[in-house]
DNA sequence: CTTGACATAGAACTAATGTTCGGTAGAATC
DNA sequence: GATTCTACCGAACATTAGTTCTATGTCAAG
């Protein structure tokens, strides 16, 4: 934890009218704009405190650059760590699920967003919206969002969606690899495993992560 | 929702750029970053551009700042619009689902990441991981994230942390008030409602949404 | 064909912006 | 007392950056 208790309190107005300004105007701040906001006495000064605060790990400049300064703080997140995700259709039961097409947009209308921290760093993420209540033992309701990964392997134990050719449907489960059969987990504790033949399951993608909007 | 469909391939491309650019760097790009960056032969046909989206509402100016151009819409994450909600404990169906103290901090470990966009404006927000599986019927498992609001009022219908305290146990359920009785509902449809006392019933807070990471 | 609205280039202009540098003052160190 | 270090000031400087202006090209309507 950097310790911006002891800062002196010229830095301390700097970074409260950076942090403010942001808020205001989407954009950071000038020197002067934050000579002027923060009462200091010349631009040399704030370049000077900036340096500071840099040193600080407190934010971090862009040399050169018009409003080069960026707040790195700590407690906020970053918006580098936010990410869209499309929903690219339903998921039901008598059909595969989708996988995104290569130019799946996330617009706004169609995407959920979630914090890179909830589902590490995978890029080719996607969602899908539970249609019907046919997901009851993976503890997932009608209109659930599930977040998968399209090229992330499945491994032992993951929670995947799985279409069984042989039933025609899909579905969500903990998958186990037993050498020519799949067992496959409900997440519902309550219920049983059950078998099936590796050749009747495509497995479509891993599930990351699961939200339920209410 | 704007017609984005119909731009002039130039202006696509500008906005396109603008909008990577601000994710990349925080800070919007400059005329001339973006005449390189979207390939825009000069500097007047940028402004020329600008002007033009801006009629179209697409982005907004500053008028003379550097850096004055900002994405407006619907659509992106802005980073005010992410949260840092503090898991403040564990709900545990034998005791009172947890309420935030007033210092309970959203440090980094024991705190979700999410967008505004998926919890409203509530601003009392707080977060449950869920202990057991006593839950099941309102299709939540181990250590799932409920978020919940503090403040927000709990009306008909609505999902919430309900204290049982006749039978000493707390559970999420869709709450219906039926004059001295409540209909608390499971998440599950295949589960039946059941009816309480309202004497014995202390509403904890209301569910917004509910995570599992996988 | 002419006209006029729209799109484009390129350059020039002014203002803003980040940086640097010489110099001062006070406190701490030797 | 000399030296060194940090904090500070003011001005100058070199780019950067937003705007504007003129000239040119395109294309459909009159």
């Amino acid at each position: 934890m950097t310790n911006t208790g002891n800062l002196p309190e010229s830095q301390r107005r700097i970074l409260d009218f950076i942090m403010h300004y942001v808020e205001q105007n989407d954009v950071p701040p000038t020197i002067r704009e934050i000579q002027k906001g923060a009462s200091i006495s010349s631009t040399s000064m704030v370049s000077y405190h900036l340096k500071a605060l840099e040193r600080a790990q407190l934010l971090s400049r862009y040399e050169r650059r018009s409003r080069g300064v960026v707040i790195t703080h700590a407690g906020r997140v970053n918006p580098r760590e936010m990410m869209n995700v499309p929903i690219v259709g339903r998921i039901v039961a008598s059909q595969p699920a989708p996988t995104p097409d290569a130019d799946a947009l996330a617009d706004a209308e169609n995407s959920v967003q979630i914090a890179r921290s909830m589902v590490g760093n995978a890029e080719d993420l996607y969602a899908l919206e539970v249609q019907g209540n046919s997901m009851i033992d993976a503890l997932i309701n009608e209109g659930d969002i599930v977040v998968m990964s399209k090229g992330a392997e499945v491994r032992n134990g993951d929670l995947a969606a799985i279409f069984l050719t042989d039933r025609n449907e899909s579905t969500l489960k903990r998958v186990f690899f037993e050498g020519k059969r799949l067992k496959l987990k409900p997440e519902n504790p309550t219920m049983k495993p059950f078998y099936v033949d590796a050749r009747n399951a495509q497995i479509q993608g891993k599930v990351l992560c699961v939200i339920r909007r209410i």
